[in-house]
DNA sequence: GATAGTTGATATTTATAAATATCATGTTTT
DNA sequence: AAAACATGATATTTATAAATATCAACTATC
C-alpha cells in the first residue's frame, strides 16, 4: 500500500530487465489477467513494485509447483470477492464473477454492480491475494 | 450411491479399454491421488462405474481444460473437508488437509481424528466432488 | 502347470504450454 | 527528425507435463 511499492515506474523493458523474462510473456500474463499493469494515456505499460513482486510469484508458481497458467487462474476464481465487497445477494446473481469459476473476477467489466465505482488495479480483492497459495486461507477465514 | 455405480466390477485392463487409455495412465492418476479405486486382498485394482466417470471428467479437465494434474490437486484441496464432516477446532488445527494447500485432503493419512473412523473411498468429500469445477459450487454453499 | 493378466518401477515418446523471436506500425525522447 | 522504445499480432522455439512402452516379479484363471 506505500507509495514506492504501487508507483508505477518501470516501463515494460525495465520490468523484463529486472525479472529476466523477455517482454512479450509479460504481455502474455496481462492478456491472462494474471497482472494489471498502470497504463498511460498513450497506452503504454507501467510497472510498479508491486507488479514486479507478483509476477515474480506468479513465474515461482509456474515454475516451481507446476501449476499451469489455466489452473492459476481458476484458483484465483474462488477469491469470494462478494464476500470481501459484501455484494448483496440480487448483485451476485447476474455476477459474471460470483457465477463462474474459470478466471479472476477483475478479468471482467463488472458492469451495473458494486465494482464498477472502482477500477480492478486498485481494487482490494486483485491487490491483496496476489498468490493463488493464499487462496484457502482467504477463504478459510470467511468460511 | 447405487449398488451398480459403487460395484467395483472392472480389472485395470477392462477400465483403460472402456476409457481408451493405457494402464499406466490409470496407475499415474491414482498415484497423484485423483482416483482410489477398490484394492483386492491381493492388490489388484478393481475399478466401479463412478471411478470410470471421475476418470473422464479428470481427462476432460486435463484435455479440454489445460488445467494441470497439479493444478487439479490445488483446486481439490480447497474443498472445505472440515465444514463437510463438521470438524472440531482442536482436530483441524492439527489436521494436513486443514492446514495444506497442495493436494486434496484424501491423500493424507487422518490419524488422530474423525477421519480416521471412515476409509477415504467411502467418504463423501471424496465421493461428491469428483470434478473441481463443482469446487466453487461447494464453497458458496459453506460461505 | 501353463497362459493371461497383474504389480511397481524406470525409460522413452508425444503433445503442448510457456517462452521467445520477429514483424509492421505507433509513441516517446533527445 | 532521427534514434530508441513502445504497441499488438503471428510464427517459432524450448521446456516439460502427460502419456506410453517395457521390464522382472507376482497373482489369477483355465
Amino acid at each position: 500500500m506505500n507509495r514506492d511499492n504501487n508507483n508505477p515506474v518501470y516501463t515494460i523493458s525495465a520490468a523484463a530487465e529486472i525479472l529476466g523474462v523477455s517482454i512479450p510473456t509479460l504481455r502474455m500474463y496481462e492478456k491472462e489477467g494474471l497482472i494489471i499493469p498502470f497504463k498511460k494515456e498513450s497506452n503504454q505499460r507501467r510497472y510498479c513494485q508491486a507488479d514486479l513482486d507478483r509476477i515474480k510469484c506468479i513465474r515461482e508458481t509456474i515454475n516451481g509447483t507446476k501449476i499451469s497458467i489455466e489452473g492459476i487462474k481458476h484458483l484465483l476464481s474462488l477469491i469470494p470477492c462478494w464476500k470481501i465487497k459484501n455484494c448483496s445477494n440480487d448483485e451476485r446473481v447476474v455476477c459474471e464473477a460470483f457465477i463462474s469459476h474459470d478466471k479472476p473476477c477483475w478479468t471482467y467489466s463488472h458492469k451495473n454492480n458494486l465494482c464498477s465505482e472502482i477500477p480492478c488495479i486498485s481494487c482490494e480483492v486483485y491487490t491483496k491475494i496476489s498468490d493463488c497459495k493464499k487462496v484457502k486461507e482467504t477463504l478459510k477465514s470467511y468460511l
